[in-house]
This record gives C-alpha cells, structure tokens and sequence, in this order.
DNA sequence: CTGTTAGCGCGTTCAG
DNA sequence: CTGAACGCGCTAACAG
C-alpha cells in the first residue's frame, strides 16, 4: 500500500524505513549513501529503496552534518550583488559546486552591515569553506578569518599576508588594451586607474605603465588620473585628461562604469568617439555592448576565475599555501569606441 | 592562565567550558542563550563567560539544528545573478533577514542546471524557509514546492494555484509611464511586451491597455509589439514598430534592457528620442541611467519587496495565504528621454 | 539557583 | 550478509 510522502505527520527516519523494508536502520543508511563495501542481497536493496520512496524519506541534514562534520555547503560572500563582474564569477563557482556534490551559496549582508560580518555569521559550522571575493581588506576582516576554523580562499584579491588567492592577471589585460591602442597607431595613451585601495585598480595600473615602457612610450604623471569606479568618477577623471595642454588621443580606463562616464562627458566636451578619442577598458559586462558607441573591451575569464577558486578550496590544505595568477583565455573585444588614428 | 582559542586541537564544546567554569553543560547553554528564566548569581556568570572566550568556545550549529530543528538560514533562488533587479530584491530580503537574526543566501545554480534543481538542494534541511524570485513556473518546480516541508514564498511572481507570493503592481507602473506620455501630450503611444510566460510583463501589458483606455485612447493590435528582454528583442519590436503607416511619438517598453534596444535602434533609423520618439521604461537600473540619452523610468520599490517577502516568510503560517501586492513608493524618474509632443 | 536525564537522527564500528 | 550499540554536541524538561 502506497501511503505517499503526506501520509504521516512526523517526519520520515531511517528507523521508519528500516521498519517498512524489515531491515535495520543501518543497512538503511547504508544504502542512502552508496556504501561500496555493503555487501546486500539485490531483492534486499529493491525492498530499502522501496520504502524510502514508498515513505517519502529524505535524510536530515542537521543530523547527518552533526555526525560527519560536514554541511555540503560553500558560502560565497561578495561586497555588492549590483556589481555584474560578481554574476559571473557566482556563476562558475556556483557550477564547480555542484559538479563536487557540493552546493555553493552566496552572501553579501545587503549593505546593512559590513560584508565581513557575513564572515561571522557563515563561519564555523554553517559552511564547509568559505570564499571571499572582492572588496577592501579590513581589519575586522582579517580577525574573522584568522578565528574562522574552516578553509578559506580570497577570490579577486591578492593577500600578501594570507597567500590563499585566485586572482585574474589583471596587468594582462591593461597590456593587452594598451597593444590594441597602439597597433591603431597611437602613441598619446592615457590611463585613467581605479582607487589605491583596490587592488585589482593598482595591478592594472602596473600593466599600463609597463606596456607602455616596453613600446617606449613615455607617460607624464599628468596622464594617468584616478577616479571612482563610478560613471561621474570617469566624468570627472575624463574632464580632467581633456584640460590638459597635450590632449591624448586615446585612454585606457581601468573600469566599465567609469569608461561609460567618460563617453558621457567626451560627448559633452563634443569630441567624437573614436574619431577624436579611443577608450577602451576591462571587463567585457552588459553595459559595454549597450553603450553608444559600444565599447571596446578586454574580456577575462570571470566564471573560470569562480570555478578555480572552488576547485582550488576543495583541494587544497586550509594552510597550504594558493596563489594562482589565471591569465589564459583574456580575449580583446573590438568594438565602437576605438579606431585607427586619424 | 588564558590559553587561547588555538591552544587545543580539538574543537571545545560546551563540556569543556562547563568543566573550565565548574558547572554543568546546561547552565553554559541557558548562559549562551540568554534564556531569561535562567537565575543565576552574577559571579557564576561572569566564570562561564570567561571559560568561553578563554576557551575560544563556538557552538556547534549542526548539532543545535539537529535540537532545534531550526538552522537560522533563509535560503533565495533566483534564476540569474546577472539580472540587477535581484540585486535589489537580494539586499533588502537580506537586510530585512539580519534585523529578524536570521542569515539570508542566494542561489542560481549557475545556469549548469535548473533553478529548480537549487530549490531541491537547499530545501529540506538546510534552509528555515525558501524565497522563490521570478523565473517561469515549470511542473519540475511544482513538483519540488509540493514536497517541500518548510515554508516558502514566491517572489515578483504570482502563483494563482498556490497562492503564495509578493509581488509589485506591475500594472501601475505602466499606469505611471502612460500617464506621464499623456501628460506630455502623446496620444499615439505604443508597447513593447515582453513575453507571453511573464507574469510581469502580463501585469504590465494589463495596466498598459487599461491606463490607455482610461484617457480614450485607442490602441490598435499593430501598437502592441512582443519582445524579448533583451537589447536585440527591444530593437526588433522598434523596427517592427516604426515601419507602420502610423508611427507612435511615444512607447512604453516593459523592459530596461529591451528599452536600450529601442534606444539603438531609432538612432539606427535617424530618429531623435525625445525629439521625434518619447520613451519610457520600467524598472530604474543602473543601465538606465548610463545610456545616451538617459532614459525615463518608473521605479519601483525593489528593495522593499525583498524584504517583504522575508517578513511574510516569517510571519505567516507555512499553509497560509499569502498574497501581497506592494503599490507605495512607485516614482516616475523623469530623464532626457521623453519630452513634450512638438 | 544548579545538576541530571533524555533524546534529536544519523553514520560507523564490531559482532555475529 | 545483517543487527546492536555508541556517540556527535546540543537543548529542554524536570528534579533537587
């Protein structure tokens, strides 16, 4: 008789279904979990699997976790779910996760308190490992991690101190963009960086001046300018470039948001991109294409950098050391907004 | 003699702290609980919570879930990270989650399997509760709702069978975008749908026929345009749209993305916007403001949904009906792309 | 004011 | 091939 998972008010155990099938609970469990070493008569196993659908049996987790130690869950904690980058690197986590038997979840405190905090509240129990993508280190930060007795990796974000990150070779991608200036022809390229503060901004700003050194272009100080990681900090930052005596004639911004604040206020300045001005920038988002003129970016491997850095805490000792540079697979997306000199 | 949480290997339990402090077990539980019937002498107090930040005690959440049957986590799956109306939706439910002490995460699944397979995942077990943001119904996904045993709650999408969801009225925010062209003296106003399998673009489509026929005005089938929600669907529809003997002067499209769309293509077709097109959208993402010209929308309590849904998660019986349609704190935020009929 | 007791549901020996 | 027994760490009731 078929009573269907409803049919009960408690909950289902492994003693009901032991019951149902005539078996003890631990052939039950066993079963459950694939133990390769049960050695089962097969009309035996028919009978378990039987029951454990016949009742509607799902294993507890809080149970199960308790005795092994183990939650099957990766948490994710991120600064900012409104920053597309993070999308896709959630998404090739979230992939690695599932293809370990693993489900990965992610985090970010909303705003309300600090992402750090989030530390606390995944820490220790609630997760397997824990990831920490972006955002500023602190030193409320750093306490949360070094009490936390779980493994945990730094994604987009180097940590000389820690030496536990995956990180995208980000100068790759400033060379790659100021090649792509060059083989057009130019040669009066200015950067405009993101904040001291971030890192992925400083390693960019690194490339910039190298690629340009080894095509021994020289770039005054006047020419490389920080602003925000914001539309009115690109403004600001491409109002300021464009006072200058010796105007460039293209500029490699080190972020999306800015760049499309440096089309808006060029455009403002009624300077035609590309004709007057090439910009090209890092990371290939939405925005980059639905911009006009649509931007010419340089594309990194987001979701593989998501995926490492599951695979790298998954296999990795919690104290071992993990510095992986990923640099492969960085593509130059041509577009609109940047054309041979004139 | 203050040891330090790293001085031993194995992990302290509250036995060890009721042993360091000389009491039993159960009095450091009510102590770490704060359960208020607990009496007890303050200096008993004080040697409890010494042991535990002497001894680095931190409870083991497994085995309090497995007491409790509670985990503390509420669990969100949404079918894309990518979209930013989430975004919003994620930081308010997570916000509105901390203030009630409860930790709030998100789930995709990557886009390697289905949304509805991360319901599987988290439910049962791992999560008190389970958020469901829109997405298309699938029979999979009922099926998985039905055998759920902790409370769930759809979100930005309505569900006539299991009544259950919060949702925004949609319909006035299509109210709003025909009411501000009308204002502006428009009369031959067209909209751009999005899918059938919507539930929000159906609610949009609703209110934009009904605000259209509350001011007289007429909209013939050729007006009303299905597309996709993205940049090449908006842009479609707009061909579609302007190669009619009657141009509309102004259209109301459903979705930003579609709206950039909309936006590429009248340039394509050297028509103005506002000049010769007014156009207007729903949804205030950052897109909306970053694109030349920056469009006019209707913005919608993003946040507050989220966070609705949390509390009404919270709040309201597992078998009971919830149907709450929030209609405050809709704006018009009025930009460079509707103006005035010439 | 504090200690004792009894499971929560599961996985893992170890006997048989 | 299968069952009995133990304990993971915690909370809740009750006894003193």
């Amino acid at each position: 008789m078929t009573r269907g998972p409803r049919a009960g008010t408690k909950r289902v155990t492994l003693v009901d279904v032991a019951a149902a099938a005539g078996v003890d609970k631990a052939i039950v469990s066993r079963v459950v979990n694939r133990d390769p070493t049960l050695l089962i008569r097969p009309e035996t196993r028919t009978r378990v699997e039987a029951a454990i659908v016949d009742l509607g049996y799902r294993p507890n987790l809080s149970a199960r976790s308790l005795r092994t130690a183990k939650t099957g869950i990766l948490g994710l904690v991120i600064p900012d779910f409104s920053n597309p980058v993070y999308a896709q690197i959630i998404a090739g986590a979230e992939a690695a996760a599932l293809s370990s038997g693993n489900v990965l979840v992610t985090g970010s405190a909303g705003g309300a308190v600090s992402p750090a905090a989030y530390l606390d509240l995944l820490g220790n129990g609630r997760v397997d490992g824990l990831l920490i993508a972006g955002g500023a280190p602190s030193t409320q930060e750093q306490r949360i991690l070094d009490g936390l007795d779980i493994p945990w990796l730094l994604v987009n974000r180097r940590d000389r101190k820690s030496r536990r990150y995956v990180i995208l070779d980000d100068a790759k991608s400033a060379h790659m963009a100021v090649e792509h200036l060059v083989e057009l022809g130019h040669t009066e390229i200015a950067h405009i960086a993101g904040p001291k503060t971030t890192d992925t901004a400083q390693r960019r700003l690194t490339g910039f001046t190298e690629a340009m050194e080894e095509h021994g272009l020289r770039t005054p100080a006047s020419r490389i300018v920080v602003g925000e990681y914001t539309m009115d900090g690109g403004a600001e930052a491409a109002a300021k470039l464009m006072s200058s005596r010796r105007r460039p004639t293209a500029i490699y911004v080190a972020n999306v948001a800015a760049a499309v604040g440096v089309l808006h206020q060029l455009a403002a300045l009624d300077l035609s991109v590309p004709g007057d001005v090439s910009v090209v920038t890092t990371h290939d988002t939405e925005l980059a294409s639905h911009v006009m003129p649509a931007l010419t970016t340089v594309r990194m491997p987001l979701r593989e950098l998501g995926a490492r850095a599951v695979r790298s805490l998954l296999d990795t000792p919690p104290d071992a050391q993990v510095e992986l540079l990923l640099a492969d697979d960085f593509t130059l997306v041509r577009r609109e907004s940047t054309a041979p000199l004139a």
